[in-house]
DNA sequence: CTGTTAGCGCATTCAT
DNA sequence: ATGAATGCGCTAACAG
């Protein structure tokens, strides 16, 4: 791999003038633009970033850590974040902390070693990782923080209006006619589950319900689980919820699934709304009423407060919180049907 | 951010026995070891890795391109990638081409910049991007190409087998009762899309079949164009494919579609396979007939072959072919039961 | 306009 | 076991 001093030789010039050539800042004479060019393309030389990183204490690149690329939120994530941070020059080094706390720190450690110019975190669900990122931030590397916010750090943060969001799903299945409704949370160590949670709660009370802690089932974030924690409330047959709530997608999908394991069905026995898009079309049945998260703003979102917060770093902490929206689908509307259908029996006797 | 100067100015020692304390290499004292210590937690001090990079030339950081991260298909294989290169301390550098030729060939251009110690790529669906490859590699940076391979390129690479995966594929169909099977096919400058072709032609004349280029839509991965082709040749009654057969997951989900819009059934009208999962569980229906791709293993396989290039350069290229599975499901066996109640019909007048 | 030079932070000889 | 000195490739400040 050729350098600088390389091409300067060849052209017959010194490194400045390659420098400044390269740089466009300091003008160069035509026929000396002529001779550098001429041995760059032949020495095939390509500047080394590692270098002017070093000099310029500017990397271009952004961390992004996420518990797991392989959630489509996240994924859908990170893909308006590369857009978005690709638009400004910036590179995206790319980690996931398998939803480990002290992984995560290790991570973070090897982002700031590495210097990137500023991070983006969705934060493990463990406890304790706070600390880390107030040193990150102390050391100066601006810090956003997308979905799962850590409590008691004071940095960006962009997410969506959880309790809003969880709210307008469970008062759509008391719309619907149900009264009594369980909720499925991931762990409340996460902020934005307990947002989630209470939004459920409030939903429950606008509506004159009460709150029974025996439909609120917390449980980790692991399928089994998931599995092993919906199986047991949704088989306790006497006083089986009408409909369920799940308060993310991942608790969704393998609460869908525990349903059909149990020969239970969302159209007909229990009906059934989340947070997030388990797939992506209404191709499929039964299509899944859910609350959907702007994915995509919440990414672009994120990665232009952080190259702003980089631009122009200690102004006070901005939290955006974006709305979500209401997808009905099948899954939760079978009860007002058969409603209408008893109260038609009934009125004709 | 501190360097190690000032860590060594603070422990009262030389830069030089700072640096064999991190390194482990020289042996340290034990009095030293703990001012060192010291001075270090005292000052959060944090080896500069682009320092450390300058000097040793190894950046630690493995570059990965894709036509798009929102692809479940390469989510996957990306989520595989990170974990088998963070294994061997290495970081990912990613970045999308948006499927655009030109720009890959930018990303290239970057990651070799950034000297990266290797690039994992899926290259662009367009044309001409070989000649940016064969210049990576040339400048000794080891390449990997995984599922779209580049054509004459010396290069290692890692796909499914994709003549037999589309080859099973289409032969389910063909024992499900079908003779008249249609394929849509992405770009055909791609080597993988002209394999999983050749693979259905082989599957027809195997079954003594006659190939019809009638029956072959070839499309770009754009939505609407995926759409426009489709619709155009599913409404062209007379002559409509009994069913369909499609060679990626874009073009299958964008093809469900205008099935769904063309107000036909995977179920009752036009039996229905594709390579890649469209929906990652059985607990939607219509469950959809298809060849899947080992993304998991195609990833790590990747990765764990970029690595052994990066330790020891300069061996012949390798090349793996992985197998597909074949998923049965409710979209492709609709024949066979409607065919048999039709003998049973006849043999009972 | 062009060339010279001084570091950026660190690993690594090579002395001691 | 410790330290002084060199240079990785580059930018930027300065001198000419």
């Amino acid at each position: 791999m050729s350098t600088i001093k390389e091409v300067a030789k060849r052209a017959g010039v010194s490194i400045g003038t390659v420098s400044h050539f390269l740089g466009g800042s300091v003008p160069v004479s035509n026929e000396l633009r002529r001779r550098i060019s001429a041995a760059i393309e032949a020495l095939d030389y390509h500047p080394n970033h590692v270098a002017r990183s070093l000099k310029t204490s500017k990397t271009r690149m952004i961390g992004i850590v996420v518990p797991d690329f392989g959630i489509p939120f996240f994924s859908k994530v990170i893909r308006s974040v590369e857009e978005a941070v690709g638009h400004h020059g910036y590179f995206l080094l790319a980690a996931s902390s398998d939803d480990d706390t002290a992984r995560q720190d290790d991570l973070l450690l090897l982002l700031r070693s590495q210097r990137v110019e500023g991070i983006l975190l969705v934060s493990a669900s463990g406890e304790g990782s706070e600390l880390q990122i107030r040193k990150i931030v102390k050391s100066g590397i601006p810090v956003v923080c997308l979905d799962r916010l850590p409590d008691n750090v004071e940095v960006d943060s962009v997410s969506v209006e959880d309790h809003a969001a969880a709210e307008m799903g469970v008062s759509h299945l008391i719309s619907s006619g149900h009264r009594n409704i369980a909720v499925i949370t991931g762990p409340l160590t996460l902020r934005n589950e307990r947002e989630r949670l209470k939004g459920y709660k409030s939903a429950l009370q606008a509506a004159g319900l009460k709150v029974s802690p025996s439909l609120i089932w917390e449980t980790s974030l692991q399928q089994e689980d998931i599995i092993r924690v919906c199986k047991k409330a949704l088989l306790r047959a006497s006083n089986r919820p009408s409909a369920l709530f799940c308060s993310n997608g991942v608790v969704g999908l393998a609460a869908l699934k525990t349903i059909a394991a149990c020969k239970l069905s969302t159209q007909n026995d229990i009906a059934f709304a989340t947070f997030d898009e388990l797939v992506e079309h209404d191709i499929f049945h039964p299509s899944i009423t859910s609350v959907i998260q702007p994915a995509r703003e919440i990414g672009s979102c994120a990665a232009e407060m952080l190259i702003a917060r980089i631009q122009s770093p200690a102004t006070r902490p901005r939290h955006v919180r974006l709305p979500a929206t209401l997808k009905i689908g099948e899954s939760s509307n079978w009860y007002r049907p058969k409603l209408a259908r008893v109260l038609h029996g009934q009125n004709r006797p």
